[in-house]
DNA sequence: GCAAGGTC
């Protein structure tokens, strides 16, 4: 008797072996791949492990239903990124081999439910899926383990077939109407740019959209404040704080002038502040953001690195708990074996109870520090790991007290107000570097005190409009609206920016972005909004009722985006221009000397940036981008040109220079060509010109007239004009201008 | 080449 039970990742195969029998055995397939073997009264056990999704869904190419006709292949065969997926494929269908009984323990949701059973399916083989049983857990501890085991279900087809639609549904619309616009685009163009549109970055690009536009229409305000300086660098604020009638501000400022202030009342209060709460995912990205100006995406993969390494624990969870059960006492003896953590463990109170948050996660707790002391981490790998520690450590030390005085003055009438504050008790900020501690001084006033005024100041201010969304709080933002999920989020604002639909760390929409939302709200207004996604919910939810079927989901589905790509398509001219403008626009750096823009472009042949111009093929000024070159927003006081700020070699450091490398080498060339005849074709000015292989003559009319000769053929060109007509083509050489 | 979702 042989049992096989797949995972859904190399640590819950351990967790899972080590749960059932104290004989596991860890074991390596091809002498990388981990699984776990025991053996108990005669029956075979082997714990297997899947990573993740295995299969990935992929266009059936013989079809003529291409983006619909869809089937499962192994992740590496359509994802180079995917290649460490192959070692797992092979492991499971080598050591499942001889299985006669199978089990699938991964996660128990939609998505592990489908990554158990297409392993099952495509590597085990011989209806493994259809033999199989389930174990539900909700934690990975011993005892739910163990009562899974001991009552095994069958597995949910429901959840199955919920699985199966979610990706075929997202590859419909997310696949299709991608390849849609940028058909669109290189059918008006012959440009190929990579577009794309889903069910999560669109509606995450409409967001900062809309962001965009209410920037935009702001209009700001102008108000007044009122402040009043005095000793002890007090600067106090009238009470009315923003004034915003112009008279009015006037009015107070005048009023107070050579008045000085009466103390009217001192308030100084205590308030607690409660240790921070332990990491998951998001939390760790949002502080790494403030605190070290990580993006969420870099500091994923630092603690993903961590958790490979065994320092840190399951980054991918929402969990904001730390169970007792995961031994606080070893982890802290572990840490305690570092000089530096030792100070602030040993400074710890006897009974350890964290500081907990409010959510919670069925498969992982909150994020904390296994114990085990790394080494040779990465500079961020090393800021992340001690941020984890410090914050982990801080979850058990005591509330810190905050101190706060307020003040408020007389002055003239007018009623002025200031506040000190400072950190009374330390408490959990000795433990915790990264948060900056309030130390105000407090000036020694009591109520009916005298206070000098030495200056009134009234500034003008507007109001602002609508912060600029950063990554962390966008995220945030997207967890508020349950958009994607905490492992898929960072990725998706990385392809935002990839897409070049974003930019900058305070977002900015550019105007492809911008466009790409305009155009997809005319012709799939549900892909904007959390619509499409909360429509998935919905009609998965009916399939798990049984009223509806996969099939008939999927057929629903595959009609809609059809419509969708046939009035895309009916007007696939005009989208793909539009888009395409836009996406110029995007890339625009300056001005062109015939009037066009110049814009950033990327040669597919040389496979480097370049700078030509908009109305290419009319004009083709052009000038080289050599790798690690920077286009700045200042214009060169020349010629005004960018700049541009390149790195030379063997230099520290990088040059800001001027986009043409010619540019101020020749100024008296440059600036006033000599005039040396008339243009034979259009009759303008032909200027005398240097140009890479030294002097020529060249039209005025450029580009529009392209006439060029050199120089010696001037003279045969004037004395020609006394000559017949017919002759005069022959003796004029044209050069093919670059 | 285009999605979103798992994961090393």
């Amino acid at each position: 008797m042989h049992e096989v039970i797949i995972s859904e990742k190399p640590k819950s195969a351990e967790k899972i072996a080590k749960a059932l029998s104290s004989k596991a055995q860890k074991k390596k397939y091809a002498r990388k791949i981990n699984y776990w073997e025991f053996e108990e009264d005669g029956k075979k056990t082997t714990v297997l492990s899947a990573v993740g999704h295995l299969y990935s869904l992929t266009s059936a190419s013989s079809s003529d239903r291409l983006g619909f006709d869809l089937t499962w292949v192994p992740a590496y065969e359509v994802d180079k990124n995917s290649a460490y997926v192959r070692d797992y494929v092979y492991a499971i269908k080598k050591l499942s081999r001889d299985a006669d009984k199978f089990v699938h323990a991964c996660d128990y949701d939609i998505e592990g439910t489908l990554i158990g059973y297409n392993a099952l399916k495509y590597a085990c083989g011989n209806n493994a899926e259809a033999k199989a049983s389930r174990m539900k857990f909700s934690t990975l501890t011993k005892k739910d383990i163990v009562e899974a085991y001991n009552n095994m279900i069958d597995i949910d087809p429901h959840q199955v077939d919920s699985g199966i639609a979610r990706h075929m549904l997202d590859y419909y619309f997310g696949m299709n109407i991608s390849s849609a616009l940028m058909k669109a685009v290189l059918s008006s163009s012959s440009s190929r740019i990579s577009l794309s549109a889903g069910r999560v970055q669109t509606p995450t690009l409409s967001i900062l959209v809309d962001r965009e536009k209410e920037i935009q229409a702001f209009v700001p305000e102008p108000y007044w404040q009122i402040k009043a300086k005095s000793d002890f660098d007090i600067i106090a604020n009238h009470v009315e704080d923003k004034i915003f009638d112009e008279k009015r501000a006037k009015r107070i400022f005048d009023e107070c002038q050579g008045a000085d202030a009466t103390v009217t009342n001192v308030n100084v209060r205590e308030t607690i502040r409660k240790p921070p709460i332990p990491f998951n995912l998001g939390g760790l990205q949002s502080e790494a953001h403030t605190v070290f100006g990580f993006s969420p995406k870099r500091t994923q993969v630092a603690a993903q690195n961590l958790y490979v390494g065994g320092y840190t624990s399951y980054p991918r969870t929402s969990s904001q708990k730390l169970p007792e059960s995961l031994g606080f006492k070893e982890i802290f003896a572990g840490l305690s074996k570092d000089e530096e953590f030792k100070k602030h463990v040993f400074d710890l109170p006897s009974k350890l109870k964290p500081n907990e948050g409010k959510k919670e996660d069925a498969a992982h707790p909150a994020i904390h520090p296994t114990g085990a002391l790394p080494s040779n981490l990465s500079p961020d790998e090393e800021k992340i790991y001690r941020l984890i520690v410090y914050r982990f450590i801080s979850v058990f030390s005591e509330d810190s007290k905050l101190e706060t005085m307020k003040v408020n003055l007389n002055v003239n009438n007018e009623k002025f107000i200031f506040s000190r504050k400072r950190v009374s008790y330390e408490g959990w900020l000795k433990h915790y570097p990264f948060k900056k501690q309030e130390a105000d001084e407090f000036p020694p006033l009591k109520k009916g005190d005298f206070l000098k005024i030495h200056k009134i100041i009234s500034e003008e201010k507007e109001t602002k409009p609508p912060a600029r969304y950063n990554e962390a709080s966008l995220i945030k933002e997207l967890e508020k609206r349950e958009l994607g999920t905490k492992a898929t989020r960072a990725d998706i604002i990385a392809k935002l920016y990839d897409r070049k639909y974003i930019d900058g760390k305070k977002i900015e929409v550019k105007p492809l972005g911008v466009h790409i939302i305009d155009t997809l709200k005319q012709y799939c207004k549900n892909l904007t909004s959390e619509e499409l996604t909360r429509e998935f919910e919905k009609e998965l939810d009916s399939l798990s009722a049984d009223k509806i079927t996969k099939e008939e989901i999927l057929a629903n589905g595959e009609k809609e985006v059809e419509s969708i790509l046939k009035d895309i398509n009916n007007n696939q001219k005009e989208i793909g221009s539009k888009l395409y403008e836009s996406y110029q626009q995007s890339n625009i750096v300056g001005d062109c000397s015939c009037g066009g823009k110049l814009v950033k472009k990327y040669s597919r042949r040389t496979k480097q940036s370049f700078i030509g111009c908009s109305k290419f093929p009319q004009c083709r000024n052009t000038y080289s981008l050599p790798k690690n070159t920077n286009i700045l927003k200042s214009k060169c006081p020349t010629c005004g040109l960018p700049m541009i700020s390149i790195k030379k070699k063997g230099q520290k450091g990088r040059e800001h220079v001027c986009l043409d490398p010619n540019c101020g080498k020749d100024l008296s060339k440059r600036r006033a060509p000599e005039v040396v005849g008339k243009c034979p074709e259009c009759g303008k000015d032909l200027l005398k010109r240097s140009g890479r292989y030294g002097d020529f003559v060249g039209c005025s009319g450029f580009p529009k007239c392209r006439f060029t000769c050199n120089v010696k053929d001037l003279e045969n060109l004037e004395k020609e004009k006394t000559d017949s007509k017919e002759n005069k083509s022959k003796q004029m050489v044209k050069v093919k201008s670059k």
